[in-house]
DNA sequence: CAGAATCCGGTATGATACTG
DNA sequence: CAGTATCATACCGGATTCTG
C-alpha cells in the first residue's frame, strides 16, 4: 500500500501553516514548533524514538548498540528527557542482574508518523543537499 | 479537504523505519536523520522555513519581523546555513536603500510537507506533552 | 546491567557596535 | 536596509570514574 508523500500542496498547506505560525497561544511568545524541537530536535531524540519504533521495546544497552556513536551519558539524559515528556515509558525489573525496558507511549506512536516522513525525506534528499553544499562551497 | 494524519501503523511504516535506520550508506556511521537534524533542528531553521513556505518571498527584516525573538545575528546564520544547503536562494537587488529576498528552492518546498506534519502534531499534542510534564514533575 | 556523578571543551546563541 | 565583526556566555555533549 503506497503512502501520497508530501507534494499536495493544495490550499490545506497553506491553513496548516497559518495555524502553526499563529503564536503565542499557550506562553508569552511561545510557538509550539519551536517549543517541540526544543524538545526532540536535540542530537538523539528522534534516533532514539525511531529505534523505538521500530523494535516497540528495548533495552538500555540495545539501545546503546543501536544508535551508534550515543555515549551512555546521553542515552540515559536523552530517555529522561522523553519520559518526562511522556513520549516513552520506562519500566525497571527487580532482577538481578537489573532489565529495564523502554517503549514508546501513545503520545510517542502518535509522533512516529511526522517523524517517518521526515526521515524519508532525509533520506531521499540527503544527496541533494550534499550536492547543493558542494556547489556553495566552490563559489 | 482532511488530511489523513498519521495513524495508520502499517506495515509501510515499519518498511520505512527499516530503511531509514540503515545506517552508513554514505560517510562513516551518518544516518541521514541525523545528518538532516544537524543543519534545521537549530532553534531557528524550521521557523525560518515554515514562514518562508507560507509568504513564498520575504525581505531579511520581514522574516525578521515575523520570527519573534530572533537577533539580527541568528537570522543572518540561519539564512546563510539554508542557503548553502540548498533549502533557500538569496536575491540581492542592486538598489539604495538595498533589497534582499529569500525565498524556498524547490528542495526548500519538499521539505515543507514534513515540516508542516511536524508542526501539526506539536500544535496538537503540545497540551498532553504539558500535561506529561507536570505529572512527571510532582511524581 | 543500568545507571549516577563529575569534569571539561566546543559550539550555538545572544548583545553590542559598526558599515556600504 | 541588510548586513559584518567582535566579544561574552550558557549549555550541550563527550570522557571518565564510580555504584547497586
Amino acid at each position: 500500500m503506497e503512502v501520497t508523500v508530501a507534494e499536495p500542496q493544495t490550499d490545506s498547506m497553506a491553513a496548516a501553516l497559518e495555524n502553526i505560525l499563529t503564536v503565542s497561544k499557550n506562553g508569552p511568545g511561545l510557538c509550539p514548533v519551536r517549543d517541540i524541537l526544543d524538545r526532540i530536535g536535540d542530537k538523539w531524540s528522534l534516533l532514539t524514538i525511531l529505534h523505538l519504533g521500530r523494535a516497540d521495546n528495548l533495552r538500555f544497552n540495545e539501545l546503546r548498540r543501536h544508535i551508534e556513536g550515543i555515549s551512555q551519558r546521553m542515552l540515559t539524559v536523552t530517555l529522561r528527557s522523553l519520559e518526562t515528556d511522556g513520549l516513552i515509558t520506562r519500566t525497571a525489573y527487580a532482577e538481578v542482574p537489573p532489565r529495564v525496558e523502554y517503549r514508546l507511549t501513545a503520545l510517542g506512536r502518535s509522533l512516529l508518523g511526522a517523524v517517518v516522513e521526515l526521515g524519508n525525506w532525509a533520506t531521499a534528499h540527503a544527496p541533494a543537499i550534499a550536492e547543493a553544499r558542494r556547489a556553495f562551497g566552490v563559489e
